[in-house]
DNA sequence: CGCTCATCTTAGCAATTGCTAATATTAGCA
DNA sequence: TGCTAATATTAGCAATTGCTAAGATGAGCG
């Protein structure tokens, strides 16, 4: 059964936390998506280095220079640079043959936090 | 052809970006490993709308009560908040016949940052 | 004790992902 | 113009994921 409903004992309250049917968190659907989109691709061991040797680069750096650190072909590095880019967590500016990737502010910020908070427990 | 080098016209100037071989970010393999992890686990719409209510909640809040937001079965509710709790997003505790989850400082920065720079650019 | 509720665990399967290999495109250069 | 280098795109496939359904576990209560 899953009738989901107290007999005696109530679990919680749910007099804020709930707002009409069931707990909410006040976030347009579209945010949610985004966000997510965002997540899923840094949660990637390619793109996450790719991201992390483009935000380590000053000045950008182009895929020739990514290719021999990340173990996989070139089309692999191509989609997955085409896959930060869409998640905007990187630029990219074209420069003769090269194309330059640059990191977002974003895509620094979660780094920033990725680093600060790896073990530590402050807020 | 794969044989990666430049004829006359070099492509950037690698001499600082570079390390020995290839271009580095200087991140300990399991680090890397465990961001991955964490992204990976939010790159999700069920564990992360579980994250966002979670958090909304300010004294924890227990399966139950998350079930019918998210619109998925109760083993797959279980089975995002085990998730997030090995990524070490959310603390869990128990009373009595529930158990309470709250979110970590981490999974609150994290979900801040978010906020932060959702449309936004600034650093 | 035996029952019921809250939660967790597991097997199995459809859907999605991430890669490679091959091919296309675009820009400089002879 | 034709060649080559840099990057992008595509098809196809193996591996992984996320879910449901079913059953297991553990705590309170009569």
């Amino acid at each position: 059964m899953s009738e989901r409903q107290i007999d005696g004992s109530a679990p919680p309250d749910d007099s804020q936390t709930v707002d009409c049917c069931s707990a909410g968190h006040s976030l347009p659907e579209d945010a949610v998506a985004a966000d997510v989109q965002t997540l899923a691709t840094l949660g990637n061991k390619t793109r996450y280095e790719a991201l992390r040797l483009i935000a380590a680069a000053d000045d950008g750096i182009c895929v020739c220079e990514l290719e021999p650190s990340l173990a996989v072909s070139q089309g692999a590095v191509s989609q997955a640079l085409s896959r930060l880019f869409s998640a905007g967590l990187v630029d990219r500016r074209k420069e003769g043959r090269w194309r330059y990737y640059t990191a977002t502010p974003r895509a620094e910020r979660l780094l920033r936090v990725l680093d600060d908070t790896r073990s530590l427990d402050d807020d």
